[in-house]
DNA sequence: CCGTTGACTCTTT
DNA sequence: AAAAGAGCCAACG
């Protein structure tokens, strides 16, 4: 046996639970953690995502600083992390790197 | 099984 | 600096 246990949806699921109030990270460095470059696939997960309020996936956001997409809306994701303490610069993230949660 | 799609990212123009 | 193209991986039809 000793497979992956976990597919890979979940093991994107389970790194974006673990990211910290106040803080964001991005699909590459979700992609990076998991030793691939599916970084179109990590969003593939995200969208799909069916642990909807479990899994902060409004935490994640572009490389870029921008917030990117968002099932519900970039509006209302941005608005999220607004009250997780995140600020904005119009449609980017302020202080993004200060944010940014490393794995 | 093959082609298309997508909440992405990097490189080149 | 901004725009376009190429690359990458998983899920769906």
């Amino acid at each position: 046996m000793a497979k992956k246990t976990l597919n890979f949806n979940e093991k994107v699921w389970e790194l974006t639970k673990k990211i910290p109030k106040g803080k964001v990270s991005t699909y590459k460095e979700l992609a990076h953690a998991l030793k691939t470059r599916a970084y179109r696939a990590v969003g593939n997960a995200l969208n799909k995502n069916p642990h909807a309020p479990i899994v902060p996936c409004h935490r994640i956001v572009l490389s870029n600083g921008s917030v990117g997409g968002f099932a519900h809306g970039s509006k209302k994701k941005m608005n999220l992390l607004k009250k997780e303490g995140i600020n904005f610069e119009k449609e980017n993230i302020q202080n993004f790197e200060k944010v940014l949660y490393k794995f």
